[in-house]
DNA sequence: AGTAATCGTTACTACTTTTTACGTTTTTTA
DNA sequence: TAAAAAACGTAAAAAGTAGTAACGATTACT
């Protein structure tokens, strides 16, 4: 259990019963029992009502559930309804196509900057948000208060930015980095993706 | 408990252990006892010890463990001695980027080949790869045997590709899509990566 | 030779997650 | 309209997992 009350293993699995419900809609359902949709998501009807229950009453008795209704709660639930502003630092091959390749909007963020040490690629623009010099980051995220940053530097420059944009009042960090931000830094949020280490524990899958 | 009989939570560490040692070798260091790595990892000594103890004795009483002989240790458990071959499906922005930035070598795989539906991309070389297209898919799999797959194609061509792929003989995915592999294939090995969920869950986190 | 360090391993404790079960409400059907 | 079926919300039980502590055995150091 973590400090809000909610157990990890519940919020794991938030963004998963979002994106079911947005296929079902597209399907053109409008509801939904908690029988039908654990068949769907390979769950039991029973876990779908505890970890909704957590949040609030979203369903009938005997009816079940409104789809769009239900979507809608989780959207709220997961803070989609109020996007916060993000920067991603480090616009190297993976920043670029992070911000080519992922739908912020839809994710609850917005990004408004990006950031690279690099002097060729400032004033580039991908999705329409420019490229900024590093140098520049102290004075971008005073005036416009990022809450969150995509981290995509390479480890020996992570510690520093990290603690540069925590000083800074960035609170979460979508980090690609092998720097331990959530070890340094208790009170801020981190969400990891160690693509290194997902091949490595695929290759150990695969090896034994 | 999987069915290899280490606990999951275990193998998720391994690949920890293993870059903190790597970095131990750096700094020139030769040896270090379980409570030094504790330290340095913030976990506690035994669970160090326990954790190595499910693949073997690697250490020594009274002395510790030997860096570079546990490094080799752990990198024999994941598999990393004996590169797999694989092959990337989708070499859009996230695929190309992919591509770019790992190093599939350093993590188990050797990368042998890339494939995409888009003609324009055909030939295109990418650190010595070439991208071929997504319909000579079936001949090159028959011919080279790739283990496993990096999956970088949108949500709907997913299922399809990846029942093909199985069906080739590839015994693993890094799933980047949002299908899920692993329930309608049990017997395949997955890691997914889920940029989105990811997202939406420092979303929940700085929302609540 | 004695003391300190440190591993391997077992047993324990605590925690987390999931499932079961049932009362209540709503919908459907006869 | 009344009874039966469907389905939720929720509390309590069960199952499963993970982490910690403790200790004998071995090695290194003084």
């Amino acid at each position: 259990m973590n400090p809000t009350g909610i157990s990890n293993s519940v919020i794991k699995r938030l963004p998963r019963y979002y994106r079911f419900l947005g296929e079902l809609k597209k399907e053109g359902l409008t509801r939904i029992s908690s029988r039908e949709l654990s068949e769907r998501m390979q769950l039991t009807a029973s876990q779908i009502r505890q970890d909704l229950n957590c949040f609030g009453e979203f369903g009938q008795q005997g009816y079940g559930y409104n789809i769009e209704l239900l979507q809608g709660e989780i959207a709220k639930i997961l803070g989609l309804d109020k996007p916060q502003n993000a920067i991603l630092i480090g616009v190297g091959n993976l920043g670029k196509a992070i911000a080519h390749y992922i739908n912020f909007e839809s994710k609850g963020f917005h990004l408004i900057g990006m950031f690279d040490a690099k002097e060729s690629l400032v004033g580039q623009m991908v999705r329409n948000v420019p490229i900024r010099h590093i140098s520049t980051l102290d004075e971008f995220c005073r005036e416009n208060m990022p809450r969150a940053a995509i981290l995509c530097v390479p480890k020996d420059a992570s510690k520093e930015i990290c603690e540069q944009l925590i000083k800074l009042g960035v609170k979460g960090f979508l980090n690609f980095s092998h720097y331990d931000i959530a070890l340094d830094h208790p009170s801020v949020e981190v969400e990891n993706i160690h693509f290194g280490d997902s091949l490595m524990r695929l290759s150990y899958k695969l090896s034994n």
